[in-house]
DNA sequence: TAAGCTTCCTTAGAGACATTAAGGAAACAT
DNA sequence: ATGTTTCCTTAATGTCTCTAAGGAAGCTTA
């Protein structure tokens, strides 16, 4: 099916083309420029020929949110395996951190992420943006899973946690193949929750009335998680110019 | 000159009415859905008779997003008013649950307030809404300030926080014509931060993965801060059949 | 190699939207 | 009664999404 034909490179070539285009334009000029329209001219092209590549707007922006997040992902999973040595904790803040350096670096495409221009009320996002979601949150799981093995963290008593609370946490559980109790669960996505809730409310700009610069905040937010997940709390490398290898963890 | 001719008070019927328009459409059919042309057609005129109004759709979508930021913070007002007799603590997790019964009782326009279809990168939001923000934004503070002055709630040693993390409070605390010092600021704003988080990610469902009834982690939440600012926590009343006088603190 | 099928792109066009311009009619002020 | 202001209308421009119909080229197969 996904042949190597002349026409097949083609087709693939300018499927790249059209979602640079995309994201060009977003980045440029914002969510709003990105029409039909303008990313067919960008390419040299005329409105409906787009059509042959994406049923309508919907399923291009829905495909280039789902790129977003695939970045967003790779970024994560590089810079927590650029440390493939270092104990779980370290691994779990290089994460962290490059989330939010992507989110900074990038905060249009971030900001499509959470805030799809498609999220109506009632409307399902489609399947695609729901498993890129997924690999997403994989990673902070994983990485807590693991330390979760390593050297069990503190957990709060089941029994002081809200019964319909422990019941919406055990069905999570069942749905990650029990890789945690409930407990567990909870604690994993409190952290987590902190975690991106900060860096959303960060890159919307709500709390531009008190912080111009959030680094220090996030930091402390860190500190905060590495503290309930009983991790040792280490600050950031201060710059990093790149080492010997060329391994890029930022953009992919 | 706001006066209270014929022509004026049919101008500001008009005026509401159109707001009414355009809150019906946003609720019934999602954001998209609120045009010029629909708002006119909802009113039995033409487009352009809106131009009469608004400047544009921009400034009638800055408008009502105001409109919702003022009904938001009357909500928890009212709240926190109701049980003025009350502790500051209590009134504080009052006002808390205030704004988020809004949210779930009004999602699309809570969903404006934050992510406002305005906000493009690189565009300042009108003034109305910058200043609708703080206005929101006082309830929390002035509150804590109660709290503060009754009994100050523990705080870090100004040392222990990063210098530029200090140094950034000491201007918001200026602008907040000093009414905390700045450690004490930096509890409120870790508080006010996690609530506010929380409570975006709910609306824009990006807990859903995890959570169908997001009501006990946010008690939860409103647990750890009352620990953090020293307070006694105390679960919400049940259910609250409206008491003999006709006030509702809900809608307005 | 020639006929036929597929793919890619074009132009034309319908329907909706934001916005400006020009004009009429009613309300108001003097 | 006259002139001004206010409110609304229609007309028109240029944008957008998306459908329809057709041409040209690439691929397939006999």
């Amino acid at each position: 099916m996904a042949g190597t034909s002349r026409r097949d490179r083609a087709r693939r070539a300018t499927l790249a083309e059209i979602r640079e285009a995309v994201r060009r334009l977003l980045v440029a000029q914002g969510s709003t420029a990105v029409t039909i329209n303008a990313v067919a001219r960008e390419l040299g092209m005329s409105g409906p020929a787009l059509y042959h590549y994406f049923a309508g707007r919907d399923e291009l922006v829905g495909a280039v949110t789902a790129d977003f997040f695939a970045e967003l992902t790779a970024a994560m999973e590089a810079a927590r395996d650029a440390c493939a040595d270092d104990p779980p904790g370290r691994r779990l803040l290089a994460a962290a951190r490059a989330m939010r350096r992507w989110a900074i670096a990038h905060p249009a495409e971030f900001q499509w992420i959470f805030a799809s221009p498609l999220a109506e009320p009632g409307k399902e996002p489609p399947s695609r943006r729901v498993a890129a979601g997924r690999r997403f949150e994989r990673v902070f799981l994983d990485l807590t899973v693991e330390l979760w093995k390593a050297r069990r963290f503190p957990v709060p008593d089941p029994a002081d946690l809200a019964p319909s609370l422990l019941e919406q946490l055990r069905r999570y559980c069942t749905a990650i193949d029990e890789v945690l109790p409930p407990e567990a669960a909870h604690v994993m996505l409190t952290c987590w929750t902190r975690l991106y809730g900060l860096l959303c409310m960060e890159v919307l700009h709500q709390l531009d009335f008190a912080y111009s610069d959030m680094e220090p905040v996030f930091e402390e937010c860190l500190r905060e998680i590495s503290a309930r997940l009983g991790v040792d709390y280490s600050p950031p490398e201060p710059v990093r110019r790149r080492p010997p290898a060329p391994a890029s963890d930022q953009d992919v």
